[in-house]
RNA sequence: GGGCCCGUAGCGCAGUCUGGCUAGCGCACCGGCCUUUUAAGCCGGGUGUCGAGGGUUCGAAUCCCUCCGGGCCCGCCA
């Protein structure tokens, strides 16, 4: 059928139905509508659903072409994955720029320069926390490192964040704050914000209900005597000079030293709220996103704006607030210790699977993540998604276009053209826990049909996954889907089996070493078993758990026996009644 | 005091920006199947006042207003 307004191929009907069925029935219902009226309803476009990213690279274009995507975080304990929503949507509004042609840098700012205000897990634990007690105040970049591996407090909490970023595909420059201030790179940018000292306090003060006092000036001067940030007040200031005296802070005292900083020299630091404003202007910075306590109004974000347009005479960078991610239901905090790092991650899953839970949600969308069973689902959700992408799963063409998009903004580099073979990571729970060696989970995998003749990279998945699995099961899985295979026959369990479930399993010996089973063929054949020597099923498989693992529960029979070594499987059977 | 998010099936959520096809997905659940299923079973089934009320509209989960409930953030400091 040729629909006249279809030439343009936006002007799509939303739907044929809407206009065959809808019609009628508005006349029948009375409604008198005019001819203009049903055609603007009829003209209606296809809503063109595009993922939030793309909504943000789509707007900053409109603005220019070259971008600057800022990321950063404070380095005040271990980097979680709540962290990665930073870095994670920069480096995407990256990519989407670049897919959109336009150009895009990303970076992650670590904030090293920042005063300790609370001593992070596992720093706060033990004889380590008296010993970190004295760094209360000073710059994380001069704290000393509990394991000497590392060079410093912030080298060992940034460090196994910074170089995982490759594992998970992120592209992005890293810069330090304590390098930029040293370099002198803010010393103009420090006069200026000391020059407009007022201005800056009248901004702040439209959002504090108790005003900064007159003479305040944006700046911490580093004490120069007890080597702190968060205690000094400063002064005044003269030429690149700020006076300051260490007064002390709520959380800790000061010694009361009395100094001159260099600002030109990294003697000390701009306050957060004018350091923000001020990094956007060095850098150049057009898009940044960032977590919900800078979004709130008369956040930081409110008065950086106010600072770059007023002072800096810069603009605001592109917002993207995000929210946070907590784990088990609890808040992540590094300060607390309630944190699932980068490389723990990849320890247990695939980095696709954090890209993935990153971009499948609207970013102010709380998230919540816990490595237990909801893993599972993850994984599931995942394959699932990659599964409609190419095709092999049906979905509306509303779905199919959003996972899509997601699946894409998940691939750590280019999408797979075709599509990729995986094994269920349920499966691979189980596998791992029997397999022998790498030949054998091939072949296993491939006698399951999970496997179609594998390519090299259908191989490498595989293992990725089950040693992914392998390292779940250890670490969060729940006690009742571990299982281990016992070395000799427990006489525990012997003594647990009747007469009759000895006979079964004497039997079910004879019959594996008489033929070959499917692990189907194999259950259906433990019940027909099971009936012939007078037991009900589940006494067999009982029989058949506590024999070969000493409990009585265990993966599904039929493939779990065909994934063992037959023969050993058949000795153990007749050990049981000799 | 201000702001944000959430409220849709038993549970977890998508859909809300940009109103429109029969409100969808996962898990759970229910029924059936191979005489029999413990942990890759297979097939079938939606079990729903879209938090409440009002408004706009031919049409509202979607937009507007009010309210209720839950969570969080800011108002010290990132």
């Amino acid at each position: 059928m040729s629909l006249p307004w279809r030439s343009s191929s936006l002007a799509r009907p939303r739907t044929l139905s809407v206009l065959e069925g809808g019609i009628p029935f508005m006349r029948l219902a009375g409604f008198n509508l005019t001819p203009a009226k049903i055609l603007r309803v009829q003209y209606k476009p296809t809503s063109v659903r595009m993922h939030w990213i793309d909504r943000a690279a789509k707007a900053l274009l409109k603005r220019g072409k070259k971008h600057v995507i800022a990321s950063g975080i404070s380095v005040s304990g271990h980097i979680h994955i709540g962290h990665c929503n930073d870095v994670f949507i920069a480096d995407g509004v990256r990519r989407a720029l670049k897919e959109l042609g336009g150009e895009g840098q990303a970076f992650w700012y670590a904030d090293d320069f920042d005063p300790m205000r609370r001593i992070p897990w596992p720093l706060n634990e033990g004889e380590l926390a008296e010993r970190y007690k004295r760094y209360l105040g000073m710059p994380y970049i001069n704290i000393p490192s509990p394991d000497s591996k590392y060079e410093n407090f912030v080298d060992y909490f940034a460090r196994p964040f910074i170089e995982s970023l490759d594992d998970f595909g992120i592209e992005v420059k890293i810069y330090s704050g304590a390098k930029i201030y040293q370099s002198g790179k803010m010393a103009e940018l420090t006069k200026t914000a000391l020059k407009h000292a007022n201005k800056i306090r009248a901004i702040l003060n439209r959002y504090r209900s108790k005003p900064l006092p007159e003479g305040w000036l944006p700046y911490d001067a580093l004490c120069e005597r007890c080597g702190r940030l968060a205690t000094t007040r400063s002064l005044s200031w003269h030429d690149n000079y700020v006076s300051y005296r260490c007064e002390g802070s709520d959380y800790v005292a000061g010694c009361g030293h009395e100094g001159e900083a260099d600002f030109t020299k990294g003697q000390g630091k701009l306050t957060w709220r004018v350091e923000w404003p001020a990094r956007w202007k060095l850098l150049g910075v057009t898009c940044e996103p960032f977590g919900k306590d800078h979004a709130v109004v008369g956040g930081s974000y409110d008065t950086g704006k106010l600072i770059a347009k007023q002072v800096f005479k810069c603009n605001a960078p592109y917002p993207v607030p995000y929210e946070w991610v907590s784990l088990k239901g609890r808040r992540m905090s590094s300060s607390e210790g309630v944190v699932f790092t980068l490389p723990q991650w990849l320890e247990t899953a695939e980095p696709e699977l954090l890209r993935y839970f990153i971009f499948r949600s609207k970013p102010m969308k709380a998230k919540e993540f816990d490595p237990g069973l909801a893993l599972l689902d993850l994984y599931d959700e995942y394959d699932l998604v990659e599964q409609v992408h190419f095709g092999m799963v049906e979905a509306s063409a509303r779905r199919k276009k959003q996972f899509k998009r997601i699946y894409q903004l998940s691939q750590l580099r280019e999408t797979p053209r075709r599509p990729v073979q995986r094994v269920p990571f349920r499966f691979a729970t189980v596998l791992t826990q029997v397999m022998r060696d790498e030949k054998h989970a091939i072949s296993v995998l491939i006698s399951r049909g999970m496997l179609t003749d594998p390519s090299e990279s259908d191989i490498k998945l595989a293992f990725r996954r089950l040693s992914c699995a392998r390292n779940w099961v250890s670490k969060h899985a729940p006690e009742r889907l571990r299982f281990k295979v016992a070395e000799t026959l427990l006489t525990e369990a012997v003594q647990r089996l009747t007469k009759k479930q000895k006979q079964g399993l004497t039997q079910l010996a004879a019959d594996l070493s008489s033929r070959d089973f499917t692990p189907i063929e194999l259950h259906n054949h433990i019940y027909e078993l099971a009936q012939r020597v007078g037991l009900k099923a589940p006494e067999l498989f009982k029989a058949i758990y506590l024999a070969l693992l000493g409990r009585e529960s265990g993966p599904r029979a039929g493939n779990f026996i065909s994934v063992l070594d037959k023969g050993f499987v058949i000795s153990r059977f007749k050990e049981v009644a000799p």
